[in-house]
RNA sequence: GGAGAGGUUCCCGAGUGGCCAAAGGGAUCAGACUGUAAAUCUGACGGCUCCGCCUUCGGAGGUUCGAAUCCUCCCCUCUCCA
């Protein structure tokens, strides 16, 4: 594809582009050499789920993979251990090296649910960083100052709250930098958070003699409360490796208000389709909750297969349209006779504990066989179905 | 090194000897209403077979009939000076 043509296609949902002309130059040299650009990508494996923010990026790096170029997904597992303090208010905790490689276990497995077993090249920086000596760290270090780093948002946020920022913090976008430096790449993804460190990356090549990079940063997906980015930690999000049925239906509790950034930055759907769905939306041709379905169901069906969306649909309707009892809920075991739910509920993990589960059967949020449970203890002659609030079930066995 | 301010339940933040399992807000959960949306209203929000008991207010001791609140030592954070 021509590189004109090509860069049209990678701006298509981007941020920003630092700096376009930049990229158009590498694009049309590698259009010309027939070398592909170094494409990068870091994730820190913090967290050891993937989920739909992850995949924002990943999709731009797929795009990339379809236009012939080689793309780096880099596990920052030595980065891991220092924490990025991109957008955070305060001091991450740092990962063990343990916890960090079971994270990154995870992180190879998933990744390929989106992008191209075979054009992608999956590094980790502790191949790099590791081998850094004393003397050159601190020649990296010298390669910054305080006051470029404390123009930071978050840190300079920080810094006027009167809270503690951490030398190592400092640390973080340097080595980030030194990836690039080490990738020798071409282009860098990330989110908008990630801007700083994607600039320092520019200007380290730079320093270093390298043709610096070209950064393009991907909006933030905001995580199921609408308000937040998504992360794990905050419970907002929905995990590429989660059920059909736990992904679609998180995805139907989605604000509508956020319902046209996740089309945008997600679905496959054309510019011009999308486009038109949100017209039919605003005149109320179309409802808002068939929408949802329907952007559900082109999840589920990436993720799981075309079925599993199909299926995960039919068993939405019935439980929470219909209200019917799903019919895959997991099985107890419980000795007949008196029956003391609140233990009952908190050895199922319905709740946390007993005072809970009996605050919530006093709220009349706990049904066995449909009908509201009204006191704590239950006589059970015969298998029943409990159910703790809206989404929570299980058979009961009575023995 | 010196001077000062702080560390409260998931988060923010009141409380400065008993009325404190600790105000208020946020988050969360449940109920009503709905489209598992938003908004709104109601309730819950340390644990325990719970009208009572047990464990919590940075940590360890101490004073007291009684401590989140007072004293001692320690740890941590911030500010100013150097």
């Amino acid at each position: 594809m021509k590189a004109e043509a090509q860069l049209e296609e990678l701006k298509r949902g981007t941020e920003e582009i630092l700096v376009e002309k930049d990229l158009l130059e590498k694009l049309k040299r590698s259009e010309k050499t027939g070398k592909p650009l170094v494409i990068k990508a870091g994730f820190d494996p913090t967290a050891p789920d993937l989920h739909l923010g992850h995949t924002v990026l990943m999709q731009k790096m797929a795009q990339f993979q379809r236009l012939g170029h080689e793309v780096v997904f880099l596990i920052g597992d030595f980065t891991g251990l220092v924490g990025d303090p991109s957008g955070k208010s305060k001091t991450r905790p740092q990962l063990t090296p343990e916890q960090v490689k079971a994270n990154a276990e995870t992180y190879k497995e998933q990744v390929f649910k989106i992008l191209d077993p075979k054009t992608t090249r999956v590094e980790f920086n502790s191949h790099w960083l590791e081998k850094l000596s004393s003397f050159e760290f601190v020649k990296l270090a010298a390669q910054s100052n305080v006051a470029r780093m404390l123009e930071r948002d978050d840190f300079s946020k920080r810094y006027k709250a009167n809270e503690s920022i951490s030398i190592h913090e400092f640390l973080y976008p340097l080595l980030q930098a030194y990836d690039s430096v080490a990738l020798k790449s071409d282009v860098e993804l990330g989110g908008t958070d990630q801007k700083f460190n994607l600039l320092l990356g520019r200007e380290l090549m730079r320093q270093y003699g390298q043709e610096p990079q070209v950064c393009i940063t991907m909006p933030l997906l905001e995580g199921l409360d609408g308000v937040q980015k998504m992360s794990k930690s905050l419970g907002n999000y929905v995990g590429v490796y989660e059920s059909p049925n736990e992904i679609f239906g998180k995805l139907m509790s989605l604000p509508d208000a956020s319902l046209r950034r996740y089309f945008d930055l997600l679905s496959d759907l054309s510019v011009q389709q999308v486009e038109e769905l949100f017209a039919r939306l605003d005149s109320g041709k179309e409802h808002p909750r068939d929408v949802k379905i329907r952007f559900a169901c082109e999840i589920v069906a990436r993720f799981h297969s075309e079925a599993a969306g199909k299926e995960a649909k039919e068993h939405f309707e019935r439980v929470f349209s219909k209200k019917e009892i799903p019919d895959d809920i997991p099985e107890f075991d419980a000795a007949a006779g008196e029956i003391w739910l609140p233990k009952l509920l908190t050895d199922l993990g319905f709740v946390g504990s007993t005072s809970e589960g009996k605050r919530l059967i006093k709220q009349g949020a706990v049904k066995a066989d449909q009908e509201k449970v009204e006191t704590e203890n239950l006589t059970a002659k015969q298998d029943f179905t409990l159910q703790c609030g809206k989404r929570k079930f299980a058979r009961i066995r009575v023995k």
